[in-house]
DNA sequence: TTGTTGACCTCTT
DNA sequence: CAAGAGGCCAACA
């Protein structure tokens, strides 16, 4: 067995290391998003440069429990706009209720007029 | 250590 | 139009 002595700059995964982490970003996006707006993870993974890994931001909500402050995951949802992570939540309903108090409708797991609820961070925060 | 899985997206057949 | 496969990065066994 070696033990190397010498410690790599990747000695903790990134997802630890505070200092550049895709969940951070995530994290950061996903809190920016205004209230009664959502968002996809394609759209904050292509305003992260990686569209290619929207399946991370998916990941990062799944860990987005235990951030803080707690990431309104509820706000994050497929391309198709269906709530697709409401089996993760505490409660199945627990989404869909959180999107009821942002005046969102949904109905059949689906939001309605996601198209006009959408909230691009690659076009809002490029304006800003 | 490798291999599999995952709250996805897009292209191809 | 519908179904299948590829690709990305990170966590877990």
């Amino acid at each position: 067995m070696k033990k190397p002595k010498l410690k790599k700059t990747t000695e903790k995964p990134r997802s630890l290391n505070k200092e550049y982490s895709f969940f951070e970003d995530v994290y950061s996006v996903v809190r920016q998003i205004p209230k009664g707006r959502v968002t996809s993870y394609g759209a904050i993974a292509n305003y992260l440069g990686t569209k290619l890994s929207a399946r991370m931001v998916g990941w990062a909500m799944n860990a987005a429990h235990s951030a803080k402050p707690k990431v309104p995951a509820h706000r994050v949802v497929n391309r198709n706009g269906m709530l697709s992570g409401k089996a993760h939540f505490a409660t199945p309903t627990l989404m869909e209720e959180l999107l009821a108090k942002e005046k969102i409708k949904v109905e059949e797991d689906i939001i309605i007029d996601f198209e006009k609820l959408f909230w691009d961070p690659a076009k809002e925060l490029e304006i800003n």
